[in-house]
DNA sequence: GAGCATGTAGACAGATCTGTCTACCTCCGA
DNA sequence: TCGGAGGTAGACAGATCTGTCTACATGCTC
């Protein structure tokens, strides 16, 4: 995996190889996390994906239902891409430091142009309202970031409560750099400011 | 102020004494928040503020020109609710502890059963891609926001990357508990632990 | 008393949205 | 051989969206 793949670029594979149903999954994956959910009709993710109208609604009997397996897909490359990340960046950790990986992974993310915040997040916020479940699908994202983050800590009882923390930093961290408040970089270095505070020289 | 004014509960206000462009700006910030800025239509707007649509388009000529203003009433509003919750907060607080106000406060706010996240974040989420410049409104209010926090700490240099660090966790904290990962209970605590352990006795 | 700001009621245009429908094609496995 | 899964093209329905239009009323100010 030389390139993250929440990048983008899957445009090559939405090719006519491709089954249908994976070409509207692709096309979803790209537009609702680039223009949101509302602002993307069915019109457009059927010429992006290549498809007709009739096996759109084949595949996915209503709009809502591409919703969540967007969700679920993004939720599977995303975590995919976060525990490679976390692997890769490894090296950089000391006993120390054992979330220096979570920085550097997260340093990788916010410079990629493609960046528009946790597509998790940002569909909370826009359907949070009219589709309650996305709430429950996003929490549960949530814990299973939290337990990769929990997976660089030092086995011990209040790793849970540090991992906590940490992860309610990512959150604040990848809103921050979504909106740009101190541009990417400040907040990598707030990040690194509220990281390093944690006590993570457990036992 | 006994009931910060963000809850909404807002409607007494928005008799036909007060004027329109007002019970527009008041009907906004309900649904807006509420609901959201897409799924919230002009038609339903104007039912809410009691106007006609001639009256809403006169003052507002596009919807768009709206949604700014609501953010920046919102702006104000949240503000001020926020300075005087730690205000009224710093009774609690003590040299140890000098944040201990700021948790108080979102405690308040994530109880409120009309809570919906922060309407900047949730704004950059819905509208980022379409209408850029509310990126740059939201940072305005997070550093805003984080001006306040930086109020609560000693006179120190290093107080500004401390108030950074905290307005991160706030923020990672807001989103927790709109998504409710772990309850706002969860949130609160990991907010507590992420908060306490940053360095706020300086000099 | 003229002009202007502010308000009312509601029809209308034109775009876009989700979702349905008919009609036809192709490949594969029982 | 035949039936079903999966595909194509594109018209259509019905709702909803933003924004415009005509026509009229009221009250303030110069």
């Amino acid at each position: 995996m030389d390139r993250p793949v929440y990048i983008g670029g899957m445009e090559e594979r939405r090719n006519l190889e491709t089954p249908a149903r994976e070409r509207i999954l692709l096309a979803a994956h790209d537009l609702f996390y680039r223009e949101g959910v509302r602002a993307t009709g069915v019109d457009r993710l059927i010429v992006a994906a290549g498809v007709t109208k009739v096996t759109f609604y084949r595949h996915f009997p209503a709009k809502n239902d591409l919703v969540r397996a967007f969700l679920a897909y993004r939720h599977g490359l995303w975590m995919a891409w976060f525990e490679a990340a976390l692997e890769r960046h490894r090296t950089a950790q000391s006993a120390d430091d054992p979330l220096a990986p979570l920085r550097l992974a997260l340093a990788e993310w916010f410079e990629d142009p493609q960046f528009r915040g946790c597509a998790f997040i940002n569909a909370v916020a826009e359907l949070g309202g009219a589709l309650p479940e996305v709430r429950e699908i996003a929490a549960a994202h949530k814990r299973d970031m939290t337990a990769a983050i929990a997976g660089l800590l030092p086995d011990d009882p209040r790793a849970q409560r540090v991992a906590q923390a940490a992860a309610l930093a990512v959150d604040g961290a990848i809103v921050r750099a979504q909106t740009g408040v101190e541009g990417t970089q400040g907040a990598l270095a707030a990040l690194k400011d509220a990281l390093g505070a944690l006590p993570t020289r457990l036992g």
